[in-house]
DNA sequence: AATGTTATTTGTCTAGGACAATATGCTTTA
DNA sequence: TAAAGCATATTGTCCTAGACAAATAACATT
């Protein structure tokens, strides 16, 4: 069934497949030499199945820091090598003996036994030591398994899933708290990762506080739509180690900019643990637990 | 707090607020006449304010069906006025009183209502008929509210949430069904509507067969890697009516080239009811009751 | 009314250059 | 030794104007 010309895809599809950008991906190939597609005969870029394989795992080599200049033109092997040299790290700490059992459930597909454990952790500890303990330290151990190369994407869409399925039957189990809303959770276009939001809910709603989440990639405008209509003390925005880093200050520094009425902004995640500099009117949560 | 000068958007961000490509934009400056941005020194286009709430409106308009050159070019009150048509124009059939009650709840920002008159239907009709008579006419009709200009984005962020919260609920205490799946749910990339997805999995769920789903926005090769691990008979996609109708065929033709593996596809709503032709090894599912 | 043909509309792609923002490397100061 | 200041290098995004293929609409024919 495999089309072997079909293989090739233009630039538009590269660029959702890689999240690299189409301007990137053609001033990468002036640079570095490298993509170097085939083209048809009016000169349209056609990315080879192996070039865009190279250009995700450069991705990949990117997110864990290093910088297009020292990866974009090296060799295959050389990146396998790199690559392989950050499976081997260490992960953080060792993964307490659950963390490992649930990766393993992830990995083999095992929902029932993902379910369970997690089940046990919930009756064992509560839901909010769940999440700061074992929730979010599996999130961050799937992301470095997939950094490494060990987990695909698409196990990382099937956990996301599965969590939100959990978390949503355990806050309901808890009773959803009455009352306004002192707190909305949202993150911004390029952030699709939304786990981050709903830990943060599921430890409000353990408190028995209201939240309102708006989910993932929430336009700046609407956000300050929403503001102004449900009047939240605070706006918790969510970012993730892989938001870009040269957009974060100037998209907090417009939304900032946007939002007339008094409202507090908290952002956490990965993705602005790195910041260098504070921004006016926003507060960096640096962990979990200050919630 | 509100900066004026910061408020004029470069050419990215317009192009996420409003899902208008760069390309697009250019060229309808050049062919229509608008938008007509201001310049910064240096030629670098800047939208303000009022000119990206206009291509929101043009946007909203060409996917009632209107194209771009009879919708562009004309003047803001003569958009107004088409919008208005649109916004007076009955919505299908008549909304049950119960949509009506719902949607009252979700432009209320009224979670507890909401939840309340969800979980009656629940009670008094069961899971099946909730999802076919209740939430796909109350997503449906929300979706028509917001073409009319009377409901934001971000309350259909905020229903999203909700119903995903409820029905992920209500699942759980269905009990989630043991075994293989024979059905994988998810979206392509440039769809982020997930509720379709969540509906079918509810179905599923209450006829005791177990389902994958990968959620949004799942590039295809990730699609054909789960296809390989997982084995599923059947790989069903979602496609909200907001699909770029220009690009839908040529992905579905790419997935389907790659999978190597013998299984389904089924795609279903909203975006491919309008399908002309159909494509070779592709089912068209064009009601929910079918599942 | 269905089908086939031609014309128009429309989004995406091209090249090569430019610039602002960030990160790095080097020097000086506490 | 560490922090701070400054110069240099790197990098993503934006620019222009033109081109073309795919989808749609309009028209002609069966």
């Amino acid at each position: 069934m495999n089309n072997q010309t079909a293989q090739a895809l233009p630039i538009g599809a590269v660029e959702r497949d890689t999240h690299i950008g189409r301007d990137t991906l053609r001033v990468w190939e002036r640079r570095y030499g490298f993509p170097r597609p085939l083209r048809t005969g009016h000169g349209v870029r056609l990315y080879p199945p192996e070039q865009v394989q190279r250009l995700i795992l450069i991705r990949r080599l990117m997110d864990l820091g290093f910088r297009p200049g020292s990866v974009v033109p090296l060799a295959e092997e050389e990146l396998q090598r790199l690559a392989a040299q950050h499976a081997a790290a260490p992960v953080t700490g060792q993964p307490a003996a659950v963390q490992a059992k649930l990766l393993q459930a992830v990995v083999e597909h095992d929902t029932a036994a993902l379910h369970e454990r997690l089940e046990q952790e919930l009756a064992r500890n509560g839901l909010r030591q769940l999440v700061l303990h074992t929730i979010a330290p599996l999130v961050r151990l799937v992301g470095e398994q997939w950094a490494a190369g060990r987990v695909e994407v698409f196990e990382e869409h099937f956990l996301t899933r599965q969590l939100t399925y959990f978390l949503d039957a355990a806050m309901a189990r808890q009773g959803r708290p009455p009352g306004e809303a002192p707190v909305m959770l949202a993150t911004l276009p390029k952030e699709p990762h939304g786990l981050g939001l709903l830990m943060v809910e599921a430890l409000l709603t353990e408190q028995h506080l209201p939240s309102i989440n708006l989910g993932t990639a929430v336009p700046v405008n609407q956000l300050v739509r929403a503001v102004e209509q449900y009047r939240p003390q605070a706006l918790a925005l969510s970012f993730s180690a892989f938001y870009p880093r040269r957009a974060l200050r100037g998209d907090l520094e417009e939304l900032v900019d946007s939002l007339a009425e008094p409202v507090e902004v908290w952002v956490g995640g990965a993705g602005v643990a790195s910041m260098r500099k504070a921004i006016q009117g926003v507060r960096v949560i640096k962990d979990l637990e200050q919630i």
